[in-house]
This record gives structure tokens, sequence and C-alpha cells, in this order.
DNA sequence: GCATTGCTGTCACTTGGCTGACATATCCAC
DNA sequence: GTGGATATGTCAGCCAAGTGACAGCAATGC
């Protein structure tokens, strides 16, 4: 089991806000908020825009990412349901930094930023749950940063495999397929690179039997051979 | 007043922890933890130990930094007095993934992870407080991050002066000096690069008058010139 | 059905910044 | 003071990765 010592680097994050709330608070929540809808490819908020909600995504898949200079994107994460988004801009004021985009249909739940102090307020667990949240993220832009900081592409490509195997994985088999369908640019906004370079890597990687491509979803075929790569 | 549209891009932070205590809050906060000393160059912690107290940071400058692959180290941010620091391993569990040393000689508080945990819990606005310190941080990594994703190192270096200097400048006269020292070295492992590439890119900007260095500190002496290097 | 748009694959060309090396300058400890 | 450690300045050579360009291949919509 040594490769998963790596998938497992950052262990499990307790990402999931809704699984650590009780009935009574989780109907506290939706009572405070309303449902939203949002189709593929919608702006749920964009950067630079006010924001003064907190979301809650009940399904779908939510893209988070941040515009920079020249008009590149760089993917922060991918929220799942359960999770929540659009906190920090919250907690801290000052707008949105990032823009959040529905990957797929989604549902969600808004709440309202003043409603969201006061609930979380109080429930001194549920702060402490929202500051675990925080605190995950940050470690995990932080682990991001590091590998941009210090490895090459290919490393920080197989070392966003891992990690992304670790949140959207799932074992069939001998294989690890990630649920997660991605685009060669999208892969590129998450590691700092550019579409071609990510193309030609995973060109490498799936000549050499490490992974394999299916419908926009990565396949991960030897672990060890994957974790071998990350240095 | 344009080049301060660079300088605000960021509003200022609610970085200044033990500010937003009253005195009881505070006298409260000290009964918790214990005083330390540290000298120069000594670690408060470092990256993989099991990371069970919060720091406030009473006198002095601490380094956060992480370390990354093949010895190198990404520098995050400059604690300032006042400041907390080890929160976010406290709140999320699972280990420090950042180091801390004291740039001088400092003093600061040492509180355990479970009683600030309760002192939280029983100060409901004290944890909003934490999560305004966490997401500004998570904000200003983000930023970092997008910068180096985007920008070139002349870019880089220019931007992270002006950041430092919403933090650490004094005015002085017409110039804005940067309060926090710094080596050639320390400014690369901010900016991701190396530092031979730093002191050609100080020099550039020394030789056009856009700064200069006083005992390792920056003086900014245009700050036109240098929002103009930001692109 | 066809057309438009977006994704994948490949390749020749260019370059920013890393590397390693060395000289000088400055600081600190004893 | 003197000696070692640490910081700064400069430069030639090299290479990882970006750039731009183009061709084939899905999808998706009308």
């Amino acid at each position: 089991m040594k490769p998963f010592l790596f998938v497992m680097q950052t262990p499990p994050a307790p990402t999931d806000f809704i699984q650590h709330l009780d009935a009574a608070e989780l109907c506290a929540l939706h009572a405070l908020g309303r449902r939203e809808l949002y189709a593929r490819n919608d702006f749920v908020f964009s950067a630079g825009s006010p924001g003064r909600n907190v979301y809650f995504l009940r399904g779908g898949r939510v893209k988070i990412f941040q515009p920079a200079a020249s008009g590149r994107e760089v993917i922060l994460w991918f929220c799942l349901p359960g999770e929540v988004f659009g906190l920090a801009e919250v907690a801290r004021g000052g707008g949105r930094s990032v823009s959040a985009l529905a990957c797929e249909a989604c549902e969600l739940l808004c709440v309202a930023e003043d409603r969201f102090k006061l609930f979380v307020m109080a429930r001194p667990h549920i702060a402490l749950l929202s500051m675990q949240v925080l605190s995950s993220r940050l470690r995990l832009l932080g682990e991001m940063h590091a590998n941009l900081v210090s490895d090459d592409v290919d490393t920080r490509i197989a070392k966003l495999i891992l990690r992304l195997a670790a949140r959207h994985g799932v074992r069939h088999g001998s294989e690890l397929r990630l649920t997660l369908p991605l685009t060669h640019q999208e892969i590129a906004d998450m590691v700092g690179t550019r579409r071609q370079t990510v193309t030609s890597c995973l060109g490498d990687m799936k000549r050499s039997g490490v992974l394999a491509i299916d419908n926009h979803r990565l396949v991960i075929e030897s672990e060890e051979l994957l974790a071998r790569l990350t240095d």
C-alpha cells in the first residue's frame, strides 16, 4: 500500500459541510436560504462581484477559479455535493476574488451573509467546522503553490492526478477512475501550464501505461508508476 | 493617487487579531496560554510536527514558510505583532504543513489547541474573527498563486513590493520605506524564483530610479513607476 | 442532415529564467 | 581587530516550456 502514502499526502479533508450538521441544523439552514438551480456553464458568481451569499452544493459540481492576468484562469478546486463555497469572501468582506461556475446542472442552497453569520454564531461547533473548511483549503492551496514553485510540469500533473484521485476517485477493478470529467485545458489551468503541454504529458503517460482516458475521465492504470512520477 | 489602486488591490486585511479583542477577552486569552520568547532564527514550529498550539505574536516578526521539494522554501507571509499564526493547522488537525521562524527576537503567547477552541466557542464573534483571518490568508495566497501562474518574474517582484508596502510600508517624505528587512533570497522565496534573478531584477529597478535599498530595506522612490511594472 | 464550435494531437521555433561559477562586500562572533 | 559566514553582483551556457500554427475529431445545435 505504499503508493497510497502519496494519495494521502494531505489527509482526507473535512470537506463535506452538510454531513456534519444534524437534522435540526440542516433544517434551520434550509429555512434561512433559498434553493437555486443552475445550468451547465452558468456562473453562480464571478470575481469582482460584491458577494453577499454563502452557497451549499446539493447536487452537481461547481468549479472555483480565479481569473489571472491576460485572461488566464487558475482553477483552485471543484466543489462536490455537501460542500460550501463562497464562504471566504463572506467571512472576510471585500467582494469575490474568485468565480464559481456550474460544471453541470446544479442544485444549491443560497444563504445571505448576515443570516449565515447569525446561524454560525448561534452554533459554536459550526463556527469551528467553518474554520476547518477554510483551513483545509488554505492547506491545499499552500500545497499547490509549493508544487508550482518547485516541480516541473510532469511532476505537477502527476501530483494533481493523485490529489484528484483521493477526492474524486472510484476503484474499478485494478483501476482507479476519476468521476470528474476534465479537458486538457482544465488540467492546464489547475497546474499552471498550457494545454499543449498537458496533451503531450498525458500522451507520454498513456504510452507508458500509467493511465488511460475514457470519455474525458482519467483512469489510473498503475498507481505505482504514477506515484513514481511524483519524485 | 492612481498608484494606490494597486497597493489596495486587496483591501486592508483584518490581520490584527489582538486588536479586535476587548480588555476582558485579551485578559482571558492570556490566562489560557503562556508567554514564550524566541531568539532570532529559532523555529517556533516546523512543518511535519503535530502542532497543537495557536500562537499570538506580541513582539517581533515571524516568517511563515512551506518547505518544497528539493529543499526550497516558499515564504507565505510575515506575521506582525498582534497577529495569530498556527491557526489553520489547529482548526483542521493533521499536523503542521508550514514552518514558523522568528526573524528577530520575539515574544509570543502560546495557547493549546483545546483551550483555544473552547475560548472561541464561548465567544461567537471571535469565531467570526478567526474565520476572517483564515479567509484573508486564503485570498492572499490565491492572489500569489495566480500571479505565479500568469506573470513573469519582474512583474511578480513589482507586485510583491506593492503588497508588502501596503502592510509594512512607512511614508518618509516622498519615499515609501519598508520596515521589513529582506534578503534577495527571501524575495526569491516569496515570488518563486532564484536569488540571482532577484538580484538582477532589483538592479534594473534601482538603475531606473524605481527603488533603492537601504540596510536591507526596500525604499520605493516612485510608486508611479513601480505600479507601471505591474502591467 | 450539416455546420459550428470545441477538444485533441503534433511539431518547429523561440525564450525566460535556471544553473553553476566566481568575485566582492558586509556582517557578526570571538 | 581577524576569520568565517552570509549577502550581493555579474555572466556564459543551456533547457523546459511557451508560442503559434495546423490538421483531424468529437460533440452539440439547428
